[in-house]
RNA sequence: GGCCCGUUGGAGAAGCGGUUAACUCACAAGCCUUUCACGCUUGCAUUCGCGGGUUCGAAUCCCGCACGGGUCACCA
């Protein structure tokens, strides 16, 4: 019978979920989704120095934003719980004395200062000194309350290897490994240790994590070994970096979840795009709802080597995902950004979030492609040069100053600013692009606009519009030297 | 440095002994267009880190080298 698969999202609590960990709470859900298992959320909080407060509700909130959802977990209960290892502190020191007792650890009473100094085998590694301390010499320590930790016996002889689901076998000599800590001597366990136990108990049949662990996996094998457990299957997972040689990480910014969302992704895209780096499916298809990235989803396609993040094709997918929104959802998300933006409160964001929406990748664009309505400044002549439309420095000239003629005593009207246009059209038999370019450029100085020459007319209004075709109509003067 | 893993264009990648080496982003050119953008079309690896070998035939199998990553903590 094929046994259940149950994985687990195992983060310590560090504050932020980074997009490499949410990439591994990812696939372990559709994983698990894909062949009708469970997946659980463990927080692995040994390490006390390094807690940091309200590090699991980012992680729930990260989880929930992304449409990963855990069978069991510290806020879903389940039968396997505590989901929080601090809270388990006993099942792993009560374990810990079962293995000395069968040989396979042993207590140590090394100090700082010998440990500093220790080689072993003509490497730097714990030599198992205290392996041989006698079990009356041993209890004596203990009895007079000297400081100790509890470490694995691991064998000089042989070699250990197993199947990894993605790198295949992977076989490190025994000699390499050194004689690790399991109980630490403030009596909490390392994570080499409370991670077999909580994910032998927590009946854990595939571990999904990253290929940090991929030379230490022998180790913790040998550990289910002792305790006569039954391996868990291992599906190591590669880095994503920031360039060839860099991981991605937080001390170089940006690689969080929520530094995205505060950008202006959408969380699917994150979530469309992360899925797609390290892990390719077996069609073409690049835009997958979770649906069907779950229904794709196979350890086949995870990738060996690692991937480098590219911003720029996440940004690609979150406009594919922006021009997809209904004009609604797009509004509500665009909101806050145009209230950053420096038309804040003075005009009605709708006519710009109209034109906007097919427009830019990420929401934060929004100020910039804004800033043109307050700023106007001197740009230089030559971009009214358009090879398309033939239009010189000259014919610009000419176009805008027959624009101008009588512009005073026109209705502000769009037909009546757009029968100008014809005017000048007919006057200089050019194609409407070519008149319509040249205003536009006039009118607002920018190399991108929302929208055209006429729509910008009218959210200006007409002394504003006026103000700023004469003025540019004098920089060109200039330039061409008149 | 020892051990483990990896290496297909600028990026993500497909490819699993015989293909014109898919596809996507980026980039470039062109078309369309009332600007820009969108959209459309085309181009972008004569070659798969390098060198050998096996084979009628290699990106695909084998060996060596180079490069990159991981790991060698009372961190996870």
């Amino acid at each position: 019978m094929k046994k259940e698969v149950r994985t687990r999202f195992a983060p310590s609590p560090t504050g932020f979920m980074h997009i490499g960990n949410l990439r591994s709470a990812l696939y372990g859900y559709l994983f698990v989704k894909k062949n009708n298992g469970k997946i659980i959320l463990r927080i692995e909080d040994t390490d006390v120095e390094r807690f940091v407060e309200g590090a699991v509700e980012v992680i729930y909130s990260t989880c929930d934003q992304a449409g990963i959802v855990f069978d069991e977990g510290p806020r879903e209960g389940g039968p396997y719980g505590p989901y929080v290892q601090s809270e388990r502190k006993s099942i792993y020191l009560e374990h810990a004395k079962k293995l000395v007792e069968t040989g396979h650890a042993y207590y140590c009473f090394c100090d700082k200062e010998r440990l500093e100094h220790v080689t072993f085998m003509g490497t730097k590694r714990y030599d198992k000194h205290c392996l041989s301390l006698s079990k009356e010499e041993v209890q004596r320590r203990l009895d007079a309350g000297e400081s100790y930790v509890i470490r694995q016996n691991i064998p000089i002889e042989g070699e250990s290897s197993y199947t990894d689901l993605v790198f295949g076998e992977i076989t490190v000599p025994n000699k390499d490994m050194e004689d690790n800590i399991l109980i630490k001597s403030d009596g909490m366990p390392t994570y080499n240790f409370a991670h077999v136990v909580d994910d032998h108990y927590m009946h854990v049949t595939y571990v999904i994590r990253g290929n940090e662990y991929l030379s230490s996996t022998p180790k913790y094998n040998l550990l289910y070994d002792a305790f006569g457990w039954e391996r868990p299957e291992y599906i190591h997972l590669t880095q994503i970096m920031k360039d060839e040689t860099r991981k991605l990480s937080k001390r170089h910014g940006d690689a969080n979840f929520d530094d995205f969302i505060r950008k202006g992704y959408l969380p699917h895209a994150i979530v469309n795009y992360i899925a797609l780096l390290g892990w390719s499916p077996k069609s073409t298809q690049e835009k997958f709802t979770m649906e069907e990235l779950i229904e794709n989803f196979s350890v086949e396609g995870l990738s060996k080597s690692n991937s480098i993040f590219d911003e720029k094709k996440m940004a690609w997918l979150n406009g594919e995902y922006i021009k997809e929104l209904s004009f609604e959802e797009f509004y509500k998300y665009a909101l806050p950004y145009f209230e950053k933006s420096s038309i804040k409160g003075r005009y009605d964001y709708e006519p710009f979030a109209r034109l906007l929406q097919t427009r830019i990748e990420i929401f934060s664009e929004i100020p910039e492609k804004v800033k043109f309505i307050d700023e106007y400044e001197r740009f230089p002549s030559e971009k009214y040069e358009n090879q398309r439309f033939k239009i010189d420095q000259e014919l610009a000239y000419k176009i805008l100053n027959s624009y101008l003629e009588n512009l005073e005593k026109l209705d502000f009207k769009e037909d009546a600013w757009k029968d100008k246009v014809k005017e000048v059209v007919d006057l200089y038999q050019l194609k409407q692009g070519a008149v319509y370019s040249t205003m536009r450029w006039a009118i607002s100085g920018v190399d991108v606009t929302p929208g055209g020459f006429v729509e910008i007319a009218m959210i200006l209004g007409k002394e504003k519009s006026i103000k700023r075709l004469k003025q540019s109509s004098i920089w060109l003067k200039e330039d061409l030297g008149k």
